[in-house]
DNA sequence: TAAATTTGCTTGCGTTTTGCAAGTACAAAC
DNA sequence: GTTTGTACTTGCAAAACGCAAGCAAATTTA
């Protein structure tokens, strides 16, 4: 799976060639909402990932420039995980995805509240958080 | 995998128990593409989709009410697949995919003058289409 | 400073999903 | 009435997944 190969010369399918399973966007949402995460936290998400299939994901993410290693200013031990500026632009879809399920499922409080913002000016909360993620790298 | 199981209550993660895998997008688009297709059209697609596959997500798609059935005017051993208004709603994630995908792969011409058009004035494109979709259904 | 714990993985193995080929039932064409 | 088209289903091997255990290096604890 690292190494992605293209099904076809749609961009669609070229996207989800890289991210298009089940946990990618999961791994690429929680560096969104905490703008930088460590293994340990990622396996501690809602979802449970399994370590091997974690590992897995974040070198294919990596070796599609979506994120990228660094070290822990605490600590040898742990490793940084954040969003390149390829990954960050993935972030008016993952807007999408809200905006979406906010229409078919039932939102957290917190996350409605986002929502709320996004829905005011999609422009200008893309802009401010996007400047926020890059911020971070 | 028709009864879908939500592995948490995060929105994004409630989404892609939906349609986070590798071919369900790739049915989505082919709709939005088309307004509407036969099993044989989805068969036909460059990424060449094995029929059981497809069969399978067919039926998850229906069950999850993001497409429908319809008869075929000219024959009764064909079916039309159709998007609901629930699938059509999926057409802004759609376009930011193809939006990032402008970034980051090579577009065939035509689908570069379809992104113009959006990148011109995203809302009126999305509505006009919005709308040119659900006249169909 | 030696032992225990944390951290980021890898490995093994049984289960599930996928992909390919072939088969089937019904409708339509010839 | 036989062949072709259409929408699937079935069987089986290969790949991916999910769980538990293991491991090496870094860090903390006693």
């Amino acid at each position: 799976m690292v190494n992605v190969k293209k099904r076809s010369d749609c961009p669609i399918s070229n996207s989800l060639d890289i991210w298009g399973d089940k946990w990618s966007l999961l791994i690429i949402r929680d560096l969104m909402f905490a703008k930088q995460c460590t293994y340990g936290d990622f396996l501690k998400s809602d979802e449970k990932i399994a370590t091997n299939i974690l590992a897995s994901r974040l070198l294919t993410l990596e070796t599609n420039g979506i994120i990228t290693k660094h070290d822990h200013p605490d600590s040898k031990a742990k490793v940084l995980y954040k969003l390149t500026a390829k990954g960050v632009d993935l972030l008016p879809l993952m807007m999408e995805i809200n905006l979406w399920a906010d229409k078919y499922f039932t939102l957290t409080e917190e996350r409605k509240a986002m929502l709320e913002e996004v829905k005011k000016d999609k422009e200008a909360f893309i802009r401010t958080q996007t400047l926020a993620l890059l911020s971070n790298s």
